[in-house]
DNA sequence: GATAAGAGTGGACCATGGTCCAAGGTCAAG
DNA sequence: CTTGACCTTGGACCATGGTCCACTCTTATC
């Protein structure tokens, strides 16, 4: 039963059967259905599910989960495995750069808020890692000061 | 200029004009272009150019940064902030659990890489936090362990 | 004053990640 | 053997976040 598994995944059926398309997803095939034979879903692909969610919330494509999954799975080569481990860690790292200066922006304010909201407020002091987008690279970004425009 | 400024904060001149059409961008008017006048960008909107893409990188929407920026700039009654920062927050906070999850696999994976590859490679261990693409709620993903199907 | 660079507008177009039918097959229960 | 629940496939449709294009208007340079 697909809506089982996707029950249990968390997500639509149709969703499972979108993944399933893409490939995230393998089930087994089973004896019933005839033509069109129904899917199995082992607890091997709930944890490939949840896996992939965790992964999409950390603002991987579905396309690069896809790539993550081939690696997890072994089919490509170490090296390569290396290199794509690597770059993933980096892009992750910097994600928790951000993540953390925003948290800590998020925590200033409310503390601000429960002192009465008197003075001024915090500041997010954005001007460090500027992350476009999660891209590859960083942007340099030549900071100018005057009024640009 | 659009596009000077554009370059300081890494997006496309398109993008820009995207962006302040959603009005998470608001420039000034100047006296150049007679009608459809030049837009101006302040330093000011170059921060929230960053803020945005940072948030973005975070998982938040178009829409979400902009209440994020209507807060920020305080166009909204204080409890509702307080809501909305609180929520926020929380939601960052589980990210950071599962980004850290995620890096400390990584990082297991390349040392064990390092080491040789000899042995069990390390796993994700996915079962806690599923974090249902960031939505609201953590789905109650009851965990079953024989094959679903 | 001609001309190129750059700005503005409006609308078409695109990829991603789903979501929603409709049509038809299968299965378990009664 | 009918009924209802559930499955499959295929394709249409949708929101989001941009990107591209054509056309027109300014502005700066010669």
């Amino acid at each position: 039963m697909i809506s089982a598994f996707a029950r249990a995944a968390g997500m639509s059926n149709d969703t499972v059967r979108f993944y399933v398309r893409r490939g995230l997803l393998h089930p087994a095939h089973g004896s019933k259905g005839g033509a069109n034979p129904y899917q199995l879903f082992g607890p091997d692909q709930l944890a490939r599910a949840r896996m992939i969610r965790t992964a999409q919330a950390l603002g991987f494509s579905l396309r690069e989960v896809a790539a993550l999954i081939a690696e997890y799975e072994g089919g490509m080569s170490p090296e390569r495995t290396r290199e794509v481990t690597t770059s993933q860690l980096d892009r992750l790292d910097r994600q928790a750069e951000a993540l953390d200066r925003m948290r800590r922006y998020l925590r200033a304010k409310l503390a601000w808020f429960d002192a009465g909201a008197t003075g001024s407020p915090p500041t997010l002091d954005d001007t460090a890692t500027p992350l476009t987008e999660l891209g590859p690279a960083l942007t340099s970004s030549t900071a100018t000061s005057a009024p640009i425009g």
